[in-house]
DNA sequence: CGCCTGACGAAAC
DNA sequence: GGTTTCGCCAGGC
């Protein structure tokens, strides 16, 4: 088996002019939904997966409907560059992030994620490009 | 129709 | 090296 073990959707279909799709909200959260339990990225990553990787903020933006599509998207895997829980005050509850990441294996401390680099996942690197 | 805000990021100071 | 500001792009008012 070669090295990608995807083959079945491109997330990488981005519309470059044209569509007026909320295509970039519902590609951030496929990307999302891909990231493996117990691992965490961050904003910034997924953009730049899209090719948006100016646009850190956008991918938040589109979490902001994480929780309402479906299936649920795992929003609480995905923490910002410093591997800190920006985005809990989001959550249900400003405590539900921290208490699935710990649920999940992920150490967190004061609100930031423990060993962040060695847990960072990449969807670029794992979707291979 | 125009200004502000926003779950980030990186550069500038 | 820490803090602050601008930039991104889209939605809400």
């Amino acid at each position: 088996m070669a090295a990608s073990k995807k083959g079945t959707e491109k997330p990488k279909s981005i519309r470059p002019s044209g569509s007026s799709d909320t295509n970039f909200f519902e590609l951030v959260h496929e990307v999302a939904r891909q990231i493996p339990k117990g691992r965490v990225t961050s904003y910034g990553a997924i953009a730049a997966c899209l090719g948006t990787k100016s646009s850190a903020r956008m991918v938040g933006w589109a979490m902001n409907g994480a929780h309402k599509v479906k299936p649920k998207v795992p929003a609480h895997r995905v923490v910002n560059r410093n591997g800190m829980l920006s985005g809990k005050a989001h959550f249900e509850t400003p405590t539900k992030m921290e208490e699935l990441l710990k649920k999940e294996g992920i150490k967190v401390k004061d609100d930031t994620v423990v060993e962040f680099g060695r847990l960072f996942w990449d969807p670029a690197q794992e979707l291979g490009v």
